[in-house]
DNA sequence: TATTCTATCTATAAACT
DNA sequence: TAGTTTATAGATAGAAT
């Protein structure tokens, strides 16, 4: 940009960040309706910034409902008869939701800690941080993989950036398709559409 | 833009237009991307081209999900104004207990491509397993990180601060005893700690 | 703090391959 | 039809106000 060019991370600085934010969002909100506009395509932005007390959103929250609700009918799973028995029902869907929320905080915990030491291991972390048990684990861990590392670093010694085999590999991955590909086979097969069971959430 | 400025105008020229199409929601995309990025915010985009077969979403199918129910129960949170107090309470509580979930599952994104990047660089994961989207994160957290690495590098083949940390903080663990003896009189004797190895080579 | 300015970076229409 | 190049319009980070 400007004077200088960021570095695509997240902003540290408050005051700037909430500057680039709203221009940004400003800016992204001019792109698409440039883009509705020119190509005559049905879009909608939504954006929910920390700093603005209601969320953006592109044409309006009315319009951008009716877009989805367009959607909706399109793949004619619009109508959903009346809840009956909404108490129950939400009672049930707390429940739903508590055990996964606590799945999630398990699950959340296990990846903590393999990030704690990788985090170490990267020197972005502090070991007088860390308590005596984990420093265990992250010995453990290291001593673990200390003979896969050595042959890992002859192997980048060698040969330049993984980042270039990642760009190669990303072709074969390609055809192959993603969990992208995936959900959008699954609405082409008439199935539900994710984003069209929002009356399911609620 | 370019060569002629372009009448803000539905594109009479269906080849034209549908060059301005893709190359927009390129764009579009990749400024929603920024704006996350930069900012920290939840937001999501979804184009419905009438040229390509399926619709254009970020940054994910499900997490584009997450950022839509938030915007469905924020704009249609009046359509439940008239409930019994029961029914408003546990939708209340279903709305806090999902924010916390999808404040769970977001930072758990965030772990698993930690953890993911770092298994990929250990050799431990095949990319050809990986989704073209998951590659796409991967390229860029390899490539956010690679700057740190470089400073770590350059400091760590100078002289190593860091073996005093440890040093200092594994005398607590001494009484503990173990093998983690042997490893810090490796260190006190001057070798490079295994963990610094790892620096230096990614 | 917000607005305006400006130098620079990014996006992109058209040409080219 | 799709990718690359080029020249210009647009977006924007930091400074000035």
């Amino acid at each position: 940009m400007p004077w200088r060019k960021i570095k695509l991370a997240f902003i540290q600085n408050d005051a700037a960040r909430k500057i680039a934010y709203k221009q940004r969002k400003r800016g992204i909100m001019k792109k698409v309706k440039k883009l509705s506009t020119l190509c005559d395509v049905a879009a909608c932005a939504i954006v929910y910034g920390p700093y603005d007390p209601n969320s953006e959103v592109w044409p309006s929250p009315s319009e951008a409902k009716s877009v989805l609700e367009q959607f909706r009918s399109f793949t004619e799973m619009g109508r959903y008869n009346k809840m009956v028995n909404q108490e129950e029902f939400l009672i049930e869907k707390i429940a739903k939701l508590k055990e996964k929320l606590n799945k999630q905080v398990r699950e959340n915990q296990e990846k903590e800690k393999t990030k704690l030491m990788f985090e170490c291991l990267l020197g972005q972390k502090d070991l007088n941080d860390l308590s005596l048990e984990t420093l265990g684990d992250l010995e453990w861990f290291v001593n673990s993989k200390m003979e896969v590392i050595q042959d890992r670093i002859q192997l980048l010694n060698s040969s330049p950036p993984v980042v270039v085999v990642v760009a190669a590999t990303r072709d074969e991955v390609n055809s192959g398709g993603g969990d992208q590909v995936e959900a959008m086979e699954a609405v082409h097969a008439g199935k539900q559409p994710w984003f069209l069971d929002l009356n399911l959430k609620l």
